[in-house]
DNA sequence: TACTATAGTGATTGATTTTGATCGTTATCT
DNA sequence: AGATAACGATCAAAATCAATCACTATAGTA
């Protein structure tokens, strides 16, 4: 029997039962103990399966944060930023959420709030869908991997018939002139319809996005109300928004 | 039996009779009383299980103890029917997810198929967004904190637009007459518009779904073209189905 | 064809982890 | 208080693991 072949019979097997022994595996595939444990390990190295003593069972794929190095830069701004932006949202409004770091902050103190949320994040979706007074609308659509946010028609067909009261975004780049960028050229389409449908627009992100320049524009800054950042601005850079009328939160 | 199984037995114990004695646990999984006292110790740290004299009982947290106790019942039966549907879909096809605990448990064997995936559930979506080879499209729509499924007239509209390959379900009730039925019926009318728009509607689920009835209808029977359950199925319950044209796969 | 390089497999060995039993201590029940 | 059961700590036995090496199959090269 060929390696791929028992491959992919320890994932079936897996699959069926939840955990197996490595004992079991040698007798069903007829292959020796050392050879399934190379096959167990090189299958937890691709994050196929976790190694256990024993055997293997499934990895425990529990609501895990799909960014991890990036959510620990700033965080402690990112927090302060996020807590202050959510406090300022009026009980009862009607919430746009885009996706990305800074915006997934503000999770624990909506939680408390009387809300309605628009999102296309699907990890914010989950975290607050048992919060009692918050009514969570997902746009739908296809589904990011990398960032867990939907785009496509369908994300911006539900956005349409909506009208939302606040937009909050975490972007990656804001420039004065070329306005708020991100990676994505979906992610950023999508973004900018749920822009265009509400009032306002709060950006909210750590002093280190100011002056990035990222490939795919999401709206230019005039669309842009409010921005929530931290202390660490230079106050030249505050001034410069505050004259295009943006009103500047540093906390 | 290696330590994982030993764990999820435990759990699942637990969750059927709300506290087990360590003596019970040993006499049951064929373990020393010192080996399922460090189990319980290291399902106790992990906030699994709160550990008493004597043995375990469940941990306080009473909102999702129901769901928990719904995933861990026949749980066993619920993978091997989930993996087997899960090996039935052909490669490329474009299929339909409902949520439910059974349709929950194929996510490990569908991980590695050629997929275009449709759901309401936002955790099966979570699960399967970095799959390699699966595209993921969320309906979108209300968020039901419950089954963390989405429901209402935006997840209608985006399924209406769709033509799935097969359906696959795992609802609460089956009945001859009655067809398949559910608690909530905007769950219901959800599923009901996923069915409709699918060449082949599978039925998920463990024997004791079969004659239960429940308040919101789904669809008929005559609309199901396979069910997939397990062999505790009476043969007289089997047959009854399959005279009504129904491919039925007992596991 | 014959030779060689390479990768994969299975067996062996000593190291490591897990397990089950023992025993003095602690908690629970009457 | 006394009896009983469960507990934690400890240790030896058993199981599993990592590292290593010899054997085999295959492909490539001369």
């Amino acid at each position: 029997m060929i390696r791929a072949e028992r491959h992919e019979r320890i994932l079936a097997e897996l699959a069926r039962k939840g955990s197996v022994s490595a004992q079991d595996l040698s007798g069903l595939l007829g292959a020796s103990l050392a050879t399934i444990r190379r096959d167990i390990s090189e299958l937890d190295r691709n994050k196929a399966l976790v190694r256990t003593h024993g055997g293997a069972s499934l990895p425990q794929r529990r609501e895990e944060l799909p960014y991890d190095a990036k959510v620990m830069t700033y965080l402690p701004e990112k927090r302060r930023i996020a807590a202050t932006a959510a406090a300022d949202l009026v009980e009862g409004a009607v919430i746009g959420l885009g996706g990305g770091t800074t915006v997934m902050q503000m999770v624990p103190a909506l939680r408390h709030k009387t809300l309605k949320l628009v999102t296309t994040a699907i990890n914010i979706a989950l975290d607050l869908r048992d919060a009692a007074n918050i009514e969570v609308i997902l746009t739908g659509g296809l589904l990011r991997g990398r960032t867990a946010e939907t785009v496509g028609h369908i994300a911006e067909r539900t956005l349409r018939d909506l009208n939302l009261d606040v937009t909050v975004m975490g972007i990656d780049g804001i420039d004065l002139d070329r306005g708020l960028t991100t990676f994505d050229s979906s992610e950023a389409y999508v973004n900018r319809v749920m822009a265009e449908q509400a009032r306002e627009v709060w950006f909210v992100a750590d002093h280190s996005k100011f002056g990035e320049v990222l490939p795919a524009r999401v709206v230019g800054i005039d669309k842009v109300t409010r921005i929530y950042t931290d202390t660490d601005l230079p106050d030249a850079t505050a001034r410069q928004y505050r004259a295009r009328g943006i009103d500047m939160r540093l906390v």
